[in-house]
DNA sequence: CTGGAGCTTACCATCATGGCAAGGTCAAGC
DNA sequence: GCTTGACCTTGCCATGATGGTAAGCTCCAG
């Protein structure tokens, strides 16, 4: 372990410039509600962190830029299991980016399958309510369509 | 209740042109798992059927219409309440087309949402794999942009 | 009559997330 | 110092659509 203050890792609960918060905290920071945050320790995906003495979870520096990764990566549509595979190359620093890219370019694709299928239904059900007039009357080409 | 054959909503399990099928050829003929068929029934989607002695379910050509008419619904991305409130549309002879215009057209804009929200996340995707040199080097932009 | 295919119910699992309940902790104000 | 309210803990249950499995019954063909 390098004692370089520049390298994010060496930040922990030990530093003195590491600012300390409590999960409601870490949760405002991280856009993460704090019961995913649990939960994503639960899983394995978050490091067991730090406790006081009555029990309540400490969170430094270090936790949060965990935190926010996960976020990040959350919100572009990965899975924890992803997600879990996406931090062990975060932090693995002999990790050759082809395997990033890999990983990134199958979901990329799994993305696109997902939106094309989404976009087939957009269509037709466009399709039929265009057709549809709308009105007081019970006859209706949606109902039509889905019926036969 | 009508007697007339060409009401589809006559042919029961008592029609002598009604053949009626176990509930595993009935997942063949609409496409929806024997399970799922199950499930439907469970939550009230489905009506009871009719069932033989032994207790096996019975499903005549009505019940595979409306099987069929669930499964098509289903392809389309409705949930399982919206299918519901489709049904009772479909079942009364009464309804204002207007009314399953609404809804299938807030159907359609949920639709609409969540291939933006899909698509951005591709979008990002794409730009950061293609800003990836993915070689042997461990570099990444990817990486780069989810810590940050 | 027997074997295998098909049916029954009931329970468990997924995945990401939220809710609730019962109880402990902490800090601020009186 | 004591009370109060906000915050924390764990544990359990729920969602929604679907699949799996297990134990046991039924049906049909050979």
């Amino acid at each position: 372990m390098s004692a370089d203050a520049t390298d994010a890792r060496s930040i922990d609960a030990r530093s003195m410039y590491t600012r300390l918060m409590n999960i409601g905290e870490a949760a405002q920071a991280s856009g993460i509600s704090a019961k995913m945050i649990r939960h994503y320790e639960q899983i394995g995906l978050m490091p067991k962190v730090a406790r006081t003495f009555s029990g309540y979870r400490l969170y430094n520096q270090n936790d949060l830029h965990l935190l926010c990764f996960i976020r990040h990566a959350r919100d572009l549509g990965f899975s924890t299991v992803q997600i879990g595979k996406l931090l062990e190359l975060w932090h693995n620093q002999q990790r050759p980016s082809s395997e990033v890219k890999a990983m990134v370019s199958e979901h990329v694709r799994t993305l696109k399958q997902k939106i094309a299928e989404l976009e087939a239904m957009q269509a037709e059900l466009q399709r039929l309510v265009d057709g549809c007039h709308g009105d007081q009357r019970p006859d209706c080409p949606i109902l039509d369509r889905l019926a036969n």
